[in-house]
DNA sequence: ATCAAAGTGAACCGATCGGTAAACTTTGAG
DNA sequence: CTCAAAGTTTACCGATCGGTTCACTTTGAT
């Protein structure tokens, strides 16, 4: 009953989606890289779009799985924790392997608001945004929910612009400006 | 000699590309939604990948000029200037059409930092930021690159937010966050 | 009036798209 | 051992992909 194949294709599908886009990855070049039969495929997802929206429930919470935990690993008190989360982001931008976010690259090619895959990638946002005003508010900081949101715009700002590279350190100014942020917000 | 077709075709793949991604947007397709001949458009541009990066240099030139002129409507001074970018972009925002940045859409399609489409997305990212710079510089504020880079993150995180769709004021809260910051560097 | 440049429509190319069908093999729990 | 679930290979479907070819028409300057 453990969905051995199901996982395993899930991973890879995640994999190739994120090198080559959505659009860009055929079934058959799943079928190439996974080395799992289409007709097994289309046994555990009716179409692409269910394997797509699985795929980016994984990645979701494999996302936020990592980015709490490296939060919590960096720092201690949850102040010094909404700042660590731009030294986070820069050790996943230093990554070879490096393209952006799955999310902003999903909303991209599926641009409908209404598109179930693009509804999901705004989910994944609402939850990091929920997370982040809970530490804002527990720093006791002044209106966490504002914060928040303004931390993520340069958390988001940072991701597209690393994913870009015509700028050196992201992750670093998106840092500096943070600090001036939470200043700004101090109890 | 007035480029007639060609600048036609150019605006209309524009929006097509904009609207559907460069993926899902076929050659057919655009013989259908522009009214021209395929043979027109391939004595025009030898490929597909020739097209975009033309499409691409249209929406440079056009975006660039409608963002400076309407910085320069907005505000008299240069440090007004940068905040009242945070007011043009919740314009832009505001739009029925709007569907994000053509260019972050495009170096998610086509990912890889070599190609000539990729590089020259940075290439408007690069412009803008020079151009933000000088606005810096002119505004006698400290660190003119640093803040530059500060503020282009807030405009990224806002453009992709607000494509997104998970937040309602992405625009606003770039601006307050923009204020913050340019009062840590005044002069 | 002429002639070349620019544009057209339609058919066609091999490759790939998402998805299906049929017949067969592997595997693990009762 | 048995039997169903899960997985396999292979071939196939109509549609669309980027791109080409060919025969023809429109147009504007000389």
């Amino acid at each position: 009953m453990r969905p051995t194949k199901r996982g395993e294709l899930l991973q890879k599908a995640l994999k190739a989606f994120y090198r080559n886009g959505f659009n860009a990855t055929g079934m058959d070049k799943l079928v190439a890289e996974t080395g799992i039969s289409k007709t097994s495929m289309y046994k555990h997802f009716r179409t692409k779009e269910d394997l797509i929206l699985a795929v980016l429930r994984l990645r979701d919470e494999q996302f936020r799985n990592w980015l709490y935990r490296r939060m919590e690993a960096l720092a201690d008190t949850p102040r010094e924790r909404l700042i660590a989360m731009f030294d986070a982001l820069e050790e996943w931008f230093a990554e070879p392997e490096y393209k952006g976010c799955l999310f902003i690259k999903a909303s991209s090619e599926f641009q409908d608001a209404s598109h179930p895959i693009h509804k999901q990638s705004a989910d994944h946002k609402r939850l990091l945004e929920s997370h982040v005003t809970d530490l804002a508010e527990k720093a006791g900081l002044a209106d966490p929910g504002g914060l928040a949101r303004q931390l993520l715009l340069l958390k988001e700002g940072a991701i597209v612009t690393a994913h870009l590279g015509h700028t050196e350190t992201p992750a670093q100014d998106a840092k500096v400006a943070a600090l001036r942020l939470l200043k700004a917000h101090a109890g």
